[in-house]
DNA sequence: CGAATTGTTCATTTTTTCTTGAACTTTTAT
DNA sequence: ATAAAAGTTCAAGAAAAAATGAACAATTCG
């Protein structure tokens, strides 16, 4: 709540008051950050997506790259990158910020909405390309010798089974975690 | 070794023409393998796990350690390290093999049982120590300062909502690939 | 037994991935 | 306009993950 006032009577005296250390996390932050970081190592993601999203989560006020930063103790850089996904992924969203020269982010959380994104992103492409290489595994298929003709049928069969139970999957995903 | 006295016939003319090349993947192989390493970069396990699994899916007929590191020109280490884990993941199994010196295997090709050892072994250790975190993050959630309390509360219950639902989902997703 | 073959382990090296920081661009306030 | 703040980019460095290979252990055959 007592954010922007702050901003335009900071210059002097530069007591970091008392609910929001300018610096370094408090014990309930940090168990959420590193809830979220082994979260996105689960999945697959920097450490430092984890970290950002976690903090975001747990925040009752937006907060801006340069805060993320410097309370993770983070680089502007990693910070900038770990938004950017977040954003592209819609993971957080930017929010309209009165006053403040700076953006300020919060996160989405809806799971829905976090899930459809990362599905959408990580995902979905391999699924695709999947498609391409079950066609060119076809083609090879039908030139094998007449031993293993058999076999290599039933793999190839079974393979387009997996895929398109996959992709049905994907939808279900969706659909069970959005309710 | 068995593969050697396959290979009498093939002594002659420029082509490897037999359906086992004692070295080097034929070009099914190498797609299926290719295959089978993205799939493994999906789900986060190393290449090499990857590459065994995609060339014992494809293969008639079972292969050993050595077959295998010498035809995805790997080290021994990896070829034991990736078959140790595909082993305890349920994802190939040893066959009873008559007769030769050697342990071999063959993929294991049920979608249901793939899945169930991959989930059990990556994602439920997962959902079990967040557990543990979530415990500790509503304990610290207790004494957070009056402005934040609504807020961070709101925000513990909807992990463990999160965290109910995603439990729910694995028995649900085994199922669901199971039929 | 003991030689040969098969399989495992793990310290080291290689490869891949992530993070940093400084140069650069964009935006905002005066 | 221009200075300061905010944000992005990317080459280089740091960290993490995976592969190697050689020493070791276990098994099998004679």
């Amino acid at each position: 709540m007592a954010l922007q006032s702050l901003a335009t009577t900071a210059g002097s005296s530069g007591q970091p008051t008392s609910q929001l250390p300018s610096t370094g996390l408090t014990p309930l932050e940090n168990e959420a950050v590193d809830l979220f970081v082994g979260l996105a190592q689960v999945v697959g993601l920097p450490k430092s997506i984890g970290q950002i999203y976690g903090l975001l989560y747990i925040s009752a006020v937006p907060l801006s790259l340069d805060d993320i930063a410097e309370r993770l103790d983070i680089s502007k850089g990693s910070a900038s990158q770990g938004l950017k996904f977040l954003r592209t992924t819609g993971a957080i969203r930017l929010c309209m910020t009165n006053g403040s020269r700076s953006d300020r982010y919060e996160a989405e959380t809806g799971l829905r909405a976090l899930a459809t994104g990362f599905l959408k992103e990580q995902i979905e492409p391999h699924l695709e390309s999947g498609e391409d290489r079950l066609t060119r595994l076809k083609r090879l298929a039908a030139s094998v010798p007449a031993a293993e003709r058999a076999h290599v049928a039933q793999r190839v069969k079974q393979l387009e089974n997996w895929h398109r139970r996959a992709a049905s999957l994907l939808p279900l995903l969706i659909r069970f975690l959005g309710k």
